[in-house]
DNA sequence: CGCCGTTTTATTTTT
DNA sequence: TAAAACGGCG
């Protein structure tokens, strides 16, 4: 009988540098527990000493790898679980991973630490939150807190808040906590006006971050860093405690997180990371694909190991995801094969419109179900934007078929729940600003813009937060009405407040939320929609009460919670019991796998996106999204597209993506609805009968650049495709009449006047060339403003991207 | 201050 | 299109 530590945080004799020794024994019982993995998946579990890197493509088992790798260390004796962390890319696949080590071992192995980067270091952070000078209880803040409290900063400083959006300087600050670079740094580097403005705010926001004792989500990685770096005692005993580390999805981590894997593995070196470098497509979040590819040269001792054999996906399948990444340049060396059945080929669908692509989805599902038996739940339709979910909702519901959303409004980011969570979150936390700005006046209770205002200049000038300057609403001259409703409400928040951490988190919430008005306001609008809202509110209030009753032993707090709920991704949320169709955008169906995958939406400007397709590094990552979304099916793979599509209210033509005319060799592989072998390029961009074969190979010219195709023959075929189309061709309306009543004649159509303007040579629209008087011949690539304030973003091959007020700025339009 | 009608503006992807 | 921002009035 093996034994196992009993307590997460007490691996046995010896506390947590409990040293444990396999035996012949032992490690002939976790032996058997590789059983179920073929050679090279046994290799990379049983590799247990120093770096280890797993290649894996997908559909090669590697969570099934890294599970039995978990097992045979804890069977083996040579790591007591609550000396395994394992860090996942969603908290759901941690779960799985828990309950399948849990299943091989036995429930002893329940100390494991799982999560992904965040949930892991705010529970972290929770423990040694007094040594970095915030309390346990620190709020999480999500996007819309950090604007929330941007916006505050920016008013205080007189930031016109119109030109410097408090999202896009969201967005930079982010990205250079996550690149770990200090607001000191940051105003060094500073080189234009508008990192100048970021630079003044990047410092007071993180300080107005610390008194509101609220962390943002860069904050949950950047934060344990410089806990350990001042605290190396604190440092040391995490890299004793966990001898092994384990990261998935590594192609998705960025500096932080590579930082803090490496400091935790100093100790022991036994860092295993698992990741398909193919599959990164989290760039824009900061993630490091070079943090896999030079995992070698990190840990020069490291031992790669690959998984090639696919097992979930037919043998067209894989070879069509072959011909997908095959568009780029420089993965990783693999050698994907499957020894599955050959299955059918790949199928391309052409609608007329949106609505016409979700009934060809939706008819398409039922048929399969129908015939096939295929149930609801192995079908997932993806797509690029969330936008997009809505006529395809629209179709499954006009055709009764059960589906599920991952993303869009998901739950937690209803306003609603989050009017309800930001009120839960002051009474666990009363400095928390971005929450009070929220619910101050919500429902509204005649605390306006005014009394807002005054005090937040009584706050500033008292170095205090809007909680205390509340509190002092006569010193801050706030005129009696208005004072008397700011009592009321900071009253009502101190009673609740001072109970947070002694009563029952449920108890609390009911009453406290019951107390606020938030249901009765709903109650009162009394239409479906607010019904339907108030009945969020009372899962909301379900959701604390089954949480913190889960463990009956031990209740959880409220301030947990608030925390965990901070963190979880819609997918985590996904239930498995349910027979549904899933619909869910290509990002979130990373890691998942589906006996029918539809893959919507290819046409150019959205998959890719406009903007993706201007820049080669982005234009890869959204290529790598197409080989994960491809790479999710089993047996079944569509795609689609439509001729046009709703935008900005308006119907606009659209043309297939570039990602099914590069596609090489794809004969037998993908075929039309009608059964016909697909022709990359339609009649409409035939090319000239030179012999020109390949796919469009983005490349950069000597200018920087760039072009499609890499011989001449190419180039020229490449430019009777996407370049010398008609730059115009994808603004029709293919309803002749819509928009502005134009007539429609012919193929031409009236362009949109509001986003073009006349000017010597034609009109400038996008995708239209034109002269500059010192730049040059340039592309226009978007345009924005109307009448006076029309401006043309335009790519000039020697000076890159410049934005122009066609006011100023004197174009000629030459095509 | 808050309501309501009107205008403007925005569409990547997310822990 | 639809959500947010704006502006005028009671």
């Amino acid at each position: 009988m093996r034994t196992f530590a009993l307590h997460p945080d007490d691996p046995g004799p010896g506390g947590v540098n409990a040293s444990v020794s396999p035996s012949q024994a032992d490690l002939a019982d976790a032996e058997a527990l590789l059983g179920g993995l073929n050679e090279v998946q046994q290799e990379a579990a049983r590799t247990t000493e120093g770096p280890v890197m797993i290649i894996a493509g997908p559909g090669s088992g590697k969570t099934r790898t890294l599970t039995h790798r978990i097992a045979y260390l804890i069977a083996s004796k040579k790591a007591w679980p609550s000396q395994i962390l394992a860090l996942t890319f969603t908290n759901k696949a941690a779960r799985e991973m828990r309950t399948r080590v849990t299943d091989l071992v036995g429930p002893e192995a329940k100390g494991m630490w799982m999560g992904t980067f965040h949930s892991v270091f705010a529970r972290v952070l929770r423990r040694e939150a007094d040594k970095i000078g915030f309390s346990r209880d620190f709020s999480i803040y999500d996007t819309d807190d950090q604007e929330r409290l941007l916006r505050e900063l920016m008013l205080r400083a007189g930031i016109d808040a119109k030109k410097y959006t408090p999202r896009s300087v969201r967005g930079r600050i982010s990205g250079a906590k996550n690149q770990m670079i200090t607001p000191a740094e940051y105003a060094r580097l500073a080189s234009d006006p508008y990192e100048e403005v970021v630079a003044r705010l990047y410092g007071p926001y993180n300080d107005a971050l610390r008194k509101a004792n609220a962390m943002d989500f860069d904050d949950l990685l950047a934060w344990p860093i410089r806990l350990f770096e001042q605290h190396p005692d604190t440092l040391k005993a995490y890299q004793q405690r966990w001898r092994y580390v384990h990261i998935d999805e590594y192609q998705d981590t960025n500096r932080a997180q590579y930082t803090l894997a490496k400091l935790l593995a100093a100790e022991h070196k036994n860092l295993c990371v698992v990741g398909d470098d193919a599959q990164s497509i989290y760039a824009f979040r900061g993630a490091d694909i070079q943090n896999i590819l030079s995992f070698q040269k990190d840990y020069p001792n490291a031992t790669t190991v690959r998984l090639e054999q696919n097992y979930r996906s037919t043998k067209r399948i894989v070879a069509f995801a072959d011909a997908i990444i095959k568009g780029n340049t420089g993965q990783l060396d693999k050698n994907l094969w499957t020894d599955n059945a050959e299955g059918d080929p790949v199928t391309l669908m052409e609608a007329l419109s949106e609505r016409d692509e979700a009934q060809k989805v939706e008819r398409t599902i039922r048929d399969l179900h129908i015939r096939a038996g295929v149930p609801w739940r192995q079908f997932a339709v993806l797509y690029r934007t969330n936008a997009q979910s809505r006529s395809l909702e629209e179709a499954l519901r006009r055709g009764n078929i059960p589906y599920r959303m991952v993303g869009g409004t998901s739950f937690y980011q209803r306003k609603e729940i989050k009017d309800a969570l930001a009120y839960l979150r002051l009474a666990v936390n009363p400095s928390d600003d971005a929450s009070l700005l929220r619910v101050i006046n919500t429902p509204t209770r005649g605390i306006g813009a005014k009394t807002i205002d005054g005090l937040r200049r009584y706050a500033a000038e008292h170095g205090l937060s809007l909680w205390q300057a509340a509190n002092e609403p006569r010193d801050a001259g706030l005129p009696n009405r208005a004072a008397k409703a700011v009592e009321d409400f900071t009253f009502m928040v101190s009673r609740f407040a001072s109970k947070a951490a002694s009563s029952p988190a449920d108890e609390l919430s009911r009453e406290f939320i019951q107390e606020t008005g938030l249901m009765q306001s709903l109650r009162d609008e009394n239409t479906p929609e607010s019904l339907v809202r108030l009945e969020n509110v009372h899962e909301l209030l379900n959701a604390v009460a089954e949480f913190a009753q889960a463990d009956s032993d031990n209740p959880r707090t409220l301030s947990e919670f608030l925390q965990e709920v901070s963190l979880v991704a819609d997918v985590d949320r996904l239930a498995d019991d349910e027979n549904r169709v899933t619909l869910m955008t290509l990002h979130a169906s990373k890691g998942l796998e589906f006996t029918v995958v539809f893959v919507t939406g290819m046409e150019e400007g959205l998959f890719p996106l406009a903007k993706a397709a201007q820049d080669p590094t982005e234009l890869e990552e959204e290529r790598r999204l197409f080989y994960v979304g491809a790479t999710r099916a089993e047996e079944a793979l569509y795609l689609s597209y439509a001729r046009s599509r709703y935008r900005y209210g308006e119907s606009q033509g659209a043309v297939r993506s570039r990602f099914l005319d590069e596609l090489e060799g794809t004969g037998d592989l993908l075929r039309t609805e009608s059964g016909a072998a697909f022709r990359p390029r339609t009649s409409r961009f035939s090319l000239p009968d030179d012999g020109a074969q390949g796919g469009y190979r983005v490349e950069y010219d000597a200018d920087g650049g760039y072009s499609y195709g890499s011989s001449p023959a190419q180039r020229r075929a490449a430019k009777s495709g996407y370049e010398q189309m008609d730059p115009h061709y994808y603004r029709q309306s293919l309803r002749p009449g819509a928009g502005k009543g134009a007539p429609a004649s012919g193929r031409r159509v009236e362009y949109d006047d509001e986003f073009s303007q006349q000017a010597p040579g034609g009109r400038v629209v996008t995708g239209a060339r034109v002269v500059h008087g010192t730049f040059g011949e340039g592309k226009v690539i978007a345009m924005e403003g109307s009448g006076e304030r029309t401006s043309a973003t335009v790519h000039f091959p020697r000076v890159g991207q410049k934005k122009l007020k066609l006011k100023f700025a004197k174009l000629r339009v030459i095509g």
